[in-house]
DNA sequence: GTGAAGGGCCAC
DNA sequence: AAACGTGGCCCTTCAC
């Protein structure tokens, strides 16, 4: 492919560059940078492109004459970043928006994001892979060549080919957008993608913001998890070297209690029957009866702990700045939903004594704020079941209304057995739940499980009616979608009950799970907008919850407008429920 | 030594 | 008859 470039390194050429670009619609926009992380590096070229001419502008002469934030030289490029035209293209917005908010104190007026959108087309293809050469190559059916990707661009003077590698990336966003957004129209995405656009800017500065770990309170709960561990450790090695040393000539067998092969071995010659995998949910019913059982279980929960949540997670304390930057991907799952790793700062325990360690600094308040049943909300609104919508109307404790409703009594003479069935039911029902696992995870036989869930359904008519409808669409369809339009495709043969079955179980969940994805990422949008001009910074999103830090004395106001964006975000795709949310001031990550 | 797969458990 | 959805991280095991 032949490109156009022009390569700019002088405050007359930038400022010529940006007006000539700022007439655009649209133009392809791209950085080259020293490092992966904005902390660590610089960035060393911006990219501009309208298809036709592709600029290409070098910030090292800048960056060696002072602060590029501020340099003047700079003003033209950093208006047409933040102004909302044209809209700038590029390939994971994420990536270059955090380095020009970080390096250039701006933020992206207006983003269309190619990797979003091709995997918003992909529909939860999990073979489908999304870097810009695959979707240059799917799109275009242009190969691009990466290989300068990876090269030094810290050097004083950069080579011909890098810089026209550099102008090739940008120049290449224009018409694959073009080719992006037919498809987009197509397959009926352009709301959903545009909901995805929107919520770049807010991720990336949340990125940025990271989460404030209190180191020494981590280590002080980590040594009483150790201690804990190695009495437990002790304790089930004991227990279960009792069935091997009979085995064994050699006194006390030393077991590896992490080796799933080898305490099982130990389980059984202790006279355990054990289940086909040691999981849990299988376990727990034998905990009662075997002591050790229940010592292994205990010692699970606590190595769980200390592997995942020990040490390690410190290593992700930025010294820049004292804090935790996660990597958070936008469209982490087929539903819609984020994923979070580097660490996983969606899975900390829910335990207070690992909350209270994600915390405030001095002088700051961690504003929290939950979506109250959102997915039951959603399900409701779908289902226009007019009981399921009522239990919510009233406004009162909803699973002790749901089980007045099915059991047919009073709210005030629910027995808490009861409710904890209709709980239970609530929540699994948005899973597609079947009455062999509920009957497992209540105690009940299969035929009183049956039971339960049919006066369940048998109470919620329209609700029933709507999951087997969901089923037998996604079966027909072989696709479903959530309130912003979100698409997933399922893939399945037709002989394969199994493979039905779980598709219909999708089918079920990915509308509502997705449009819980979908009112996140808008309240993030309003969010953003509202605390642009605050103290007020994101720091953290758990699927259903926002958490927001802010100066002290911004705190009321802070909940506030957080309140007020996720309710708006929630109104937005739910018309027949209220939602609720609800949201609280502390010093940490506690209730 | 490295990487993938399997099993397990944390979150929502 | 029908085995509740989405992720990431850790460990062991096993193949290369």
């Amino acid at each position: 492919m032949e490109v156009y470039f022009q390569y700019i390194n002088d405050a007359d050429g930038v400022k010529k560059a940006c007006d000539e670009m700022k007439a655009e619609d649209y133009i392809g926009f791209d950085t080259e940078t020293t490092e992966l992380d904005p902390y660590d590096g610089v960035i060393r070229l911006v990219q501009l492109s309208n298809g036709k001419d592709t600029k290409v502008i070098d910030l090292k002469p800048f960056a060696d004459r002072g602060d590029l934030r501020t340099a003047p030289e700079l003003a033209p490029l950093r208006q047409l970043l933040a102004a909302p035209k044209p809209i700038k293209v590029a390939h994971n917005a994420k990536f270059d928006a955090k380095w020009v908010k970080h390096h250039l104190n701006t933020e992206l007026g207006g983003v269309f994001d190619t990797l979003l959108a091709s995997q918003l087309i992909a529909a939860g293809d999990q073979d489908r892979r999304h870097n810009l050469a695959e979707v240059s190559s799917f799109f275009l059916g242009i190969e691009l060549d990466k290989s300068e990707q990876v090269s030094d661009w810290s050097a004083p003077e950069l080579s011909h080919s890098q810089i026209e590698y550099a102008a090739r990336d940008a120049a290449t966003m224009v018409p694959l957008r073009e080719k992006i957004v037919e498809r987009l129209k197509q397959d009926d995405l352009v709301k959903v993608a545009k909901l995805e656009f929107d919520c770049v800017m807010p991720i990336a500065a949340m990125e940025l913001n990271g989460f404030y770990l209190d180191e020494g309170r981590w280590r002080e709960q980590l040594e009483k998890v150790k201690k804990e561990q190695s009495v437990v450790a002790h304790e089930l090695q004991q227990m279960l070297s009792a069935g091997v040393a009979q085995a064994s000539l050699f006194g006390v067998a030393e077991i590896n209690l992490d080796s799933q092969a080898q305490v099982t071995d130990a389980l059984k010659n202790l006279g355990v029957p054990v289940p086909e995998t040691t999981r849990g949910w299988q376990m727990q019913p034998l905990a009662g009866d075997y002591p050790v059982v229940a010592k292994l279980l205990e010692y699970r929960g606590v190595a769980k702990s200390l592997s995942s949540f020990g040490e390690n997670i410190l290593e992700f304390i930025k010294p820049q700045t004292g804090r935790i930057h996660s990597d958070f991907r936008q469209i982490g799952a087929p539903t819609g939903r984020f994923s979070c790793s580097k660490p996983n700062i969606q899975q900390i325990p829910h335990e207070q004594e690992y909350r209270r360690c994600f915390r405030a600094p001095d002088g700051r308040k961690l504003v929290i704020a939950d979506y109250s049943q959102i997915e039951l909300r959603i399900l409701a609104d779908f289902s226009d079941d007019q009981n399921f919508i009522n239990a919510f109307v009233s406004g009162a404790d909803f699973h002790t209304i749901t089980a007045a409703q099915v059991f047919n009594a009073a709210p005030e003479e629910v027995t808490s057995e009861q409710r904890s069935f209709a709980k239970r039911l609530n929540f699994g029902v948005v899973y597609g739940i079947g009455a062999q696992r509920f009957a497992l995870m209540t105690g009940l036989t299969q035929t009183e499980a049956e039971d339960v869930m049919r006066k369940y359904f048998g109470t919620y008519r329209g609700l029933d009616s709507w999951l087997r409808n969901a089923a037998r669409n996604v079966v027909q369809e072989r696709a479903a979608r959530t309130a912003s339009g979100r698409l997933s495709r399922f893939r399945f043969d037709e002989e394969d009950r199994k493979a039905i079955s779980l598709a219909q179980r999708n089918g079920k969940n990915m509308p509502i799970q997705g449009t819980s994805a979908d009112i996140l990422k808008r309240a993030l949008r309003l969010l953003h907008d509202q605390i642009s001009e605050t103290s007020a910074r994101l720091v953290n999103i758990v699927h259903d919850e926002i958490i927001v830090e802010c100066d002290a004395a911004e705190a009321d106001a802070t909940a506030e407008k957080l309140e007020k964006a996720m309710c708006a975000a929630g109104e937005e795709y739910v018309k027949k429920v209220p939602v609720k949310v609800d949201v609280h001031i502390a010093d940490d990550w506690t209730k």
